[in-house]
DNA sequence: ATAAGCGTTCAGTATGAGCGAACGGCCGTC
DNA sequence: GACGGCCGTTCGCTCATACTGAACGCTTAT
């Protein structure tokens, strides 16, 4: 499957162990890099001043941050993908229709990976920034995107990364996630009862192409007090299911 | 200045002329890119298979491409940015009010990066991706942080980047930029006509914190045949120099 | 004045980046 | 159905270079 690279290139991993330490400590110092980091001060600021001078990285008062010039990355690849220009403007309706935080998931690596957030002023804020990585099976928006996989994909997806338990109600027995995985199908919709975030709850469904290939999942989420009853059984699926179906509907004639 | 790296990390500066390399070529095979970077193939093999291996680029079907993932490194320096937050949402109601385009950018290694676009269904599309790169002589935007920076500041920035001739329209000559960015600070705005891209006009303000450090810049572009009059002139302008006034107090307030 | 802490420089050495050549699998073609 | 070309991948050699500890000079605090 992933065929594990023969010659890796150490220094491109330690440019990224770099550049994560950064993002870590929230803009560092050489000094204070380099102990975060283990690695001795003369190696991290040949990276660094390096990093600098290719305009990846800003110094500023001797502090070190992550430049702005890696949304350029960020935003190529997205644009790359084959749901985000489709789904976006979806993903931003569903959160104003039902007035909570709405989300765009893709997967890679056998991980998900948040493409857009939608917010509405009522919504409460949670921290899932764009690009952050998440477990497919602790996550709706993952579960949906599981429960369209071919089997053995989701076999070797769960072999790697297992099922790390996140919060108290993370599911972490691969049978009952199968069993949960059957459930969506037949449902069309995917829920996370605290499963990723203490007192989150999210209703999600995926995004299927034509040929049957899954190419995301959309999700609305909120606070428990206020997802419960049959706003939480029926209400929300419903807004999302149809989003999700908007968006196949608006992916193959275009 | 900016201090060149004296024990610089060479394979750092490939492994980014590689995903630079992914990205022109938006995405490509091991041999594709060999040829187009110029490099042997077997090192290319290296540099892809270790950053699709530390899941920083994709591998689907032979052609690699760059993940979703860099959206991370992005989101997260641009929200460690002074601006970046208050200005959101006031870049947006500028879009929706002058039914244009409307952007912001903060300077970055003497260059201009554009941190977000609010867009507007009546706006007319121009492809100003976020976190891209521009020269700071030839833009509204540009031209209004190089008015509000300290001459030496300027100097420095113009004797790196030149005064390169992006459109017939360009300014490229030093005194005459100077003159302009006088007048930008006796008028409060800057006034881009074509200079950047041929067809399209462009009103800029200015976001100056307390201190008097200049933050960025806010602006709202348009096709030439709709920008002209006193709609270019003065209902623009006042909105722009409005909409940079706000977030300059919202700034100051939290 | 002094000391502590920082970023930066330096030069030696072990290592791993870089490379050409060869391998093996997957097409389309004759 | 055998052949040839193309591509991704592997291999092992060689020299460039990543990595390091120690030393330097600068600023700041004492």
């Amino acid at each position: 499957m992933a065929g594990t690279a023969r010659n890796p290139v150490k220094s491109t991993r330690t440019t990224f162990t770099v550049l994560d330490g950064l993002k870590e400590l929230d803009g560092a110092g050489v000094t204070e890099l380099a102990t975060h980091l283990d690695v001795p001060k003369s190696t991290v600021h040949s990276y660094l001043s390096t990093l600098e001078e290719e305009e990846w990285v800003v110094k500023d008062d001797g502090v070190y941050r992550i430049g702005v010039r890696f949304l350029e990355y960020g935003a190529h690849a997205r644009s790359r993908t084959d749901v985000y220009t489709t789904a976006k403007p979806e993903v931003d309706r569903l959160a104003e229709e039902t007035g909570n935080l709405s989300n765009l998931l893709i997967e890679e690596h056998g991980r998900g990976v948040y493409l857009h957030r939608g917010e509405d002023t009522r919504a409460i804020q949670v921290n899932t920034r764009v690009g952050t990585r998440v477990y497919l099976h602790s996550t709706a928006l993952g579960k949906s995107i599981l429960a369209k996989l071919p089997e053995p994909r989701v076999e070797a997806i769960l072999d790697r990364h297992g099922l790390p338990e996140v919060t108290p109600n993370t599911i972490t027995d691969r049978a009952e996630l199968a069993a949960e995985l059957e459930e969506i199908r037949e449902r069309g919709y995917a829920v996370d009862d605290e499963e990723q975030v203490q007192g989150l709850r999210c209703i999600s469904a995926p995004i299927v192409s034509a040929s049957g290939r899954v190419l995301g999942s959309v999700s609305v989420s909120g606070p428990t007090h206020r997802f419960k009853g049959t706003y939480f059984t029926e209400t929300i699926p419903d807004s999302v299911m149809e989003a999700a179906n908007v968006i196949e509907l608006n992916l193959t004639y275009s």
